[in-house]
DNA sequence: CCGTCAAAAAAGATGCATCAAGTATCGTGT
DNA sequence: ACACGATACTTGATGCATCTTTTTTGACGG
């Protein structure tokens, strides 16, 4: 996360908390994985306390769950749960597209644009950690530039759901995850909300699909919900 | 809350988390308010640690602020932040309406029928405090009768940050916090999804107009973000 | 009377010891 | 060899002591 601030977390302390979303996101978890605090707090060089704090935060995010009182676990994503999350994004994501067709200055653009390039390059160089972080950079950049921070945090949430699915999957999505994103781009350009907002909803949907198929396949035998 | 569940709160553990989120939607907190640890633990008979996860939880879920690493705080409402939130719950619980049009039952009419009794002989009696809890568990009830669960938990989150701002502005509002949801069941009987949605935004624009009129008031000089 | 600085008190963060509950393991008896 | 049970271990929850930082407060000087 060099330049694109991925995750505007740990935006109380919480240092744990923000390297544990990072992990989130990056795909460093499987769905299934059991966390256990006392291993995380050597992990980390750190005492239970911060960890707990984390994981605390984390289970309240839905991004961890209790299955029992001891056992912490990344959890599935069912296929109702995917599109519930999917059908929310495209509300939230085209208020945020059409807010941010409105007030997008031409240095949003570019900062959306230089997003674009660098994620071009991701892909040319099959670099899957960095795609799916410029992917995130660029969706998460249309609540900033509407200047909707809590629609930014209610998304961020939703993120944190999905990161273990969305990165096995990225590898057969390719250019899937990046090409629907010119669009809202060129819609953000010429001011146009109805535009933008259908473009974020294409790039949800056909962006979507392969995580979509993914889950669709074997992998629900982990997906246990909370 | 006898009967009508008015937050699936307390998901996992912690009895003070769940204790301090109906605090927080009755009104108990007011804006600007300083929370304790110390006080807190010792008014729940508590330890300091169960206090200071509910603490974390909530400012995670922004219904509390760190202005500074040691001055916890119930944050201020913007008009801005408002109107945000706002915009996010018509899109949210217009799809929760939506969506509740197309499968509720007649059961599901009839739970909503007896909040509708009963909150009307709330403001008869002039219970301010039933009232608030009601009108929560109308809105509450469509993402439930929709099987909507991610999106019950965003809204829950966004009443968490909306409570100590509402109860205030509940006796001003009289009926208008009840009139609008009869359309809403209305249209639930007749299976519209399309009216469904316009009746919530209807309630949640009209209906809200007495908490935004306070916010626009004077009120904001206590409104400090995070 | 007001401003400034320092000392003390307040209060959250951290670490850790202990508790309780669940899980696994090992031994015994059939 | 297998089933059952007791023991030991694992692991999160809780309570508490201590540390650090902030805020209050009070005294002194202007």
């Amino acid at each position: 996360m060099p330049e694109f601030t991925t995750l505007d977390h740990a935006s109380l302390n919480g240092a744990v908390y923000g390297a544990l979303c990072d992990a989130l996101i990056e795909g460093r978890f499987q769905p299934g994985d059991r966390l256990k605090i006392r291993d995380l707090a050597e992990q980390f060089g750190t005492s239970v306390t911060p960890i707990r704090d984390a994981i605390l935060r984390l289970a309240n995010d839905e991004a961890i769950t209790f299955r029992s009182p001891r056992d912490i676990r990344i959890p599935g994503l069912s296929e109702s749960r995917y599109m519930e999350i999917r059908a929310i994004r495209i509300r939230l994501e085209g208020l945020a597209a059409e807010t941010a067709a409105q007030v997008a200055t031409s240095a949003d653009i570019e900062a959306l644009e230089r997003i674009l390039r660098e994620n071009e390059a991701a892909i040319a160089a099959g670099d899957r950690l960095k795609g799916t972080q410029l992917n995130q950079a660029f969706h998460f950049m249309l609540p900033q530039i509407a200047g909707l921070p809590v629609l930014n945090g209610i998304l961020r949430r939703l993120w944190l759901q999905m990161g273990p699915h969305i990165s096995d999957a990225y590898i057969p999505g390719g250019r899937a995850m990046i090409d629907h994103h010119y669009p809202v781009v060129e819609a953000l350009k010429r001011h146009d909300p109805a535009a933008a907002s259908m473009a974020i909803v294409d790039d949800i949907l056909l962006g979507g699909k392969p995580i979509l198929e993914r889950i669709e396949r074997g992998e629900e035998r982990i997906a246990r919900r909370a």
